[in-house]
DNA sequence: TTTACTAGCTCTAGTGGCTAGAGGTTCAAG
DNA sequence: CTTGAACCTCTAGCCACTAGAGCTAGTAAA
């Protein structure tokens, strides 16, 4: 049995994101000392290892509880969790797209201006002020 | 001179996204009617128009901000807008790494698993619980 | 055993960039 | 003059934390 400091130090979860997952229901109320203070045994370990690892690839806090709650019935297909896992890879996906459509336009701007120009003339600030100089495309 | 309203169709920014613009200091106050209601005029459109452009390009409201402080300072070099852009550029550059070793890993982890097996044995949740079944790169 | 001090506790509030809703007022058309 | 859409302010909510105040518990050294 450990401390919320040495779950945190072995999991590199903070101690307050601890506290909130606690709160939200992710994590299962700790046992307390007669003190108040909460401890955790290996299985708690192991669950916020699988939320971190979780959270690190974008899956939402409510995506992870489903998950969580998969786990938790083992003789179920697991048709759930790849459907998650399959939406969570679209959404990437999505942002993505989005991202190199915005990386393209604001190469495209920053390379216009060699920062020597004064503000009237600069092309980031034209650009940005007209929408028809640029390839934008709408979302 | 218009209303909230107009400049909201005219824009597609939504009415009170452009009362926390104002709120925010992104725009300045606006005139009011008698009856104490917002009134626009061209100068307030283009100036929105702006600020929507560069919200979809994914400044955030600060930079923003500096780039409008720039734009009244028209004298200046455009070397600190041209700053900005490309700090803007190098962040959605970073996001588009992050995100695609983040693609690569869910990808693998769906393919891992064709839904039929039982939660028990689904290589998602293994995946997911167990960081070296991974080849998820620390951040 | 006392003392010091770190680590823990709860609670409230703040972050960014909006969005929603309540409850009231103003404007413009008919 | 009446109707009703659009406007006003204010408060609260969203997500996933993060920070801080003010207090208590646990632990190691003296």
């Amino acid at each position: 049995m450990f401390s919320i400091g040495e779950l945190s130090k072995r999991t590199e979860v903070k101690v307050p994101t601890i506290r909130y997952y606690e709160e939200v229901g992710l994590l299962p109320a700790a046992k307390r000392t007669q003190g108040n203070q909460r401890r955790y045994n290996e299985a708690g370990l192991e669950r916020l290892s699988f939320i971190k690892h979780a959270r690190e690839l974008g899956f939402s806090i409510e995506a992870i509880a489903s998950l969580i709650e998969l786990q938790n019935h083992p003789d179920q297909t697991c048709q759930a969790a790849n459907d998650i896992a399959v939406a969570q890879l679209e959404d990437v996906r999505q942002k993505i797209r989005k991202l190199r459509s915005l990386q393209k336009e604001l190469k495209r701007i920053s390379e216009g201006c060699n920062g020597t120009g004064t503000s009237a003339e600069c092309y980031v600030l034209a650009s940005l002020a007209d929408h028809g100089l640029c390839d934008h495309e709408e979302h």
